[in-house]
This record gives C-alpha cells, structure tokens and sequence, in this order.
RNA sequence: CCUGAGGUGGCAGAGCGGUUUAUGCAACAGACUGUAAAUCUGUACUAGGUGGGUUCAACUCCUACCCUCAGGA
C-alpha cells in the first residue's frame, strides 16, 4: 500500500481529504486558510469552471494554482458528477449520448465529451485529471447500471487517448499530470468487477470508487470496500464524494487513500461543527440558542484559527447577524478537524 | 383643527361574514456524502386598537372613541 503521492505540486501523505472548492475556491475562506487548516490539496471542477469560462480568466497566470495563489496539489474532477446530478436527476436539464453529455445551462448549450474534459482539465495546469463518466445513483436500474459502465470504459478509453496526446505535446518541459479513472456500476459486485478489471487494463496512474456512495441515507460499506479490494495496491485509490468521518475511516481500512466531500464545508456553512473526542467525535450546531453564552471554544482539541481566537459565543452571533465571517471561521475549522482527522490515519 | 389612509401574532404583511385559515422574517429543531446548497425540511406560537351595535355567526359590516401616518390650515 503505497503511503505518498507525488503530484507536480509536492508530496501528499496518504491517506489524505481534499475538500472541494468546485469553482476554483472553497466557498468562504482563501487559499491561505487552506493551507493553515494543513489541506493538501483541492478538487475543482471542470464543469463548473467551464460555464464559467475561467480558461479566458486563468489566461495571464500560470495555471489554477497561479490564478487562485495555491501551490499545493489540485485533483480536477471531470464533471462527471454533473451528469448524474443535472442530468440524470433532471432530463430536462441534458442528454447524454455515447458521444458525450449536452447540458443545458443558462440558456446556453454546453457540450461535454470526453475528450474536452481532459482538455480543459490539462488547460487548468491540474495534478490529477480525472476521467469523464457516466455517473448514476446506486438506486437506478440494472439495465441503466450496465449502460454507465459500458459508457464510463468507452469514455475512458478515449479520455486516455486524448491525455496521451495532449499531455506529451504542449507541457513545455512539465511533467505530465497524473489520471485517475472511475469505477462505475452501482451496488452490482459484477458489474463493479467488470469496470474495475477493464479500466485497470487500460491503465491509469489512479482509480476512483465513483457514483453516490449513500442510498437512502446509509453509506455503502459493503460495495465500497469490495471495489477497493479490485484496485492495484500499487496505485492509489480514491473514494470520491467520501464522506463523513466515520466513512473515511472505514474507507482507509478498506485501502482508499484518497477523499473529497463537501460535507465539511456545507456544513460548516450549515453551522454545523466537529468536535474530535479522544479516538471519537461529535458535533454541535452552533446556531442552537445554548452556544448565546458560551465562552469555550468550538473544541478544546483543535488548534485551528478559528478555536484558537474565538468563542462558540462569538460565532453563533456572527451566524446569527449574517456575517461572511462566520462562514469562513466555521469552515476553518471544519477543515482543521478533517486534516487532524486524516493526520491521524496516517 | 380640517381632509385622506390605516390600526391584524415578537416584527412585516394579505385575504375573508361561518369547518385546519395566509405568507415572509425572527424563534426552536433537523437534514446535508466526486457542491444548481448563504440551501432544504420540520415544529411551535398563534393575532385582530377600545367600547357599543347589526347577525344564528364578526378580524371581516355599522358606529363612537383612542392612536398612527400623509397632506392642508
């Protein structure tokens, strides 16, 4: 089981959580908040940054990194959960074909294929691009399951293809970034088997346990752990959109070295706060009329920005008036708990 | 003093002569898993300026008074 990844931007030990900054920031706190809360790396989003053309924004810097000041790794996520999220959650919203993905976005017609992912993701300057799939819901239909894993190894094929060209041509010198492939295929074990065993002969430097990891509100052990035992040991694995703390460490036992989650921005954001307890955790709400008063800290174990200057009491007042400000220091100090986390699984 | 408008729950603000009657904010609680999330969902509280009248029934109609606001003197 490897224990570092060496990305164009340093050394991450592993395992490691990477929180989401989907459009090119995690919402609320700048990228030296980010690295005081001892992240490693970010994941951005390429459909989101597409809408948003940032390739016209980022032109005068070198890269993501150069345009949002942040010289630790960056993962960029393909936009493949977007088509589960827009897509097949909304058909009104896009079609998808073998050829790629139409999203309908702002009265504007955004074709995603593949190919253009990789394009736009070596575009950012990322570390780690990521396939595009065909993400679905563990809830849909075998036949639905069937056709995201036949789609996901087709668009990986290409998506390879395409990185191979690309990456060896314009880099100037740079080495290459890494690419990560998804595994599809819902709760079916063969469907998982098939995805796994046939992206692993295409041959990436990293694969992912893709699609939702819930359904109807109980983390998938079960599935999640068996595609992890399907992926090389010399690789690393990476379980997107995981999750909650108690399903990283599950995760990490399992072998997953790799995670990202907005759980512990939004909640942040949602004014809910982790607490590390010995070798166990909980939470609080902050907005709950018993913090008015309360001079502690939001943990006694945390050693964050936010812990180490500020008062629950301070904090629930700066949610109760509206304050960015209490976006900012709850997300420090969510992100804190999830590095101490992770610093401790390692 | 005259004229006009109006007085509704902690606040803002609708409708209606009659079984649960808004709605929003605030309050209280909960959810959130590759971010269409500063979002969403519950819960509670429950009102009709005051007196009188009409009516089987009034927050709703009539009347007097009190108060507020705007314009005028």
């Amino acid at each position: 089981m490897i224990k570092t990844l060496k990305t164009n931007h340093g050394t991450v030990t592993l395992p490691s959580f990477f929180p989401d900054g989907t459009l090119g920031v995690v919402r609320g706190v700048d990228s030296i908040d980010l690295e005081n809360a001892q992240v490693e790396g970010l994941v951005i989003n390429t459909f989101h940054l597409m809408t948003n053309k940032i390739d016209q924004k980022i032109k005068k810097f070198k890269g993501i990194h150069g345009f949002m000041n942040w010289q630790r790794s960056v993962i960029t996520d393909s936009g493949g959960f977007q088509v589960m999220s827009l897509v097949h959650d909304h058909p009104e919203m896009g079609k998808i074909s073998d050829q790629g993905i139409t999203f309908k976005w702002n009265g504007e017609k955004i074709l995603l294929t593949p190919e253009k992912s990789i394009e736009f993701q070596l575009k950012l300057g990322t570390d780690i691009a990521i396939v595009l799939d065909d993400c679905v819901r563990p809830e849909m239909g075998l036949e639905d399951q069937k056709k995201s894993v036949e789609r996901t190894i087709s668009w990986a094929k290409r998506s390879k293809t395409e990185f191979d060209l690309l990456a060896s041509q314009g880099t100037s010198g740079k080495a290459k970034p890494l690419l990560f492939s998804v595994v599809q295929g819902g709760n079916n074990k063969k469907l998982r088997k098939y995805c796994a065993e046939e992206l692993i002969q295409i041959g990436f430097d990293g694969y992912c346990f893709g699609g939702f990891p819930v359904q109807n509100g109980k983390f998938l052990s079960e599935i999640v752990g068996y595609v992890a035992k399907l992926l090389p040991d010399d690789k690393p694995k990476y379980a997107l959109g995981v999750g909650k703390p108690e399903n990283i460490v599950e995760c990490v036992q399992f072998g997953y070295q790799i995670f990202d989650c907005v759980i512990p921005t939004r909640e942040a954001r949602h004014q809910k706060l982790y607490i590390h307890e010995g070798k166990s955790y909980s939470n609080i709400n902050i907005g709950r009329g018993i913090y008015v008063q309360d001079k502690n800290p939001i943990s006694k174990n945390c050693d964050c920005h936010t812990c180490k200057n500020f008062s629950r009491a301070y904090l629930h007042h700066l949610f109760k008036i509206k304050d960015s400000s209490a976006f900012r220091l709850a997300t420090i100090h969510n992100l804190r708990f999830y590095s101490m986390l992770m610093e401790a699984l390692k």
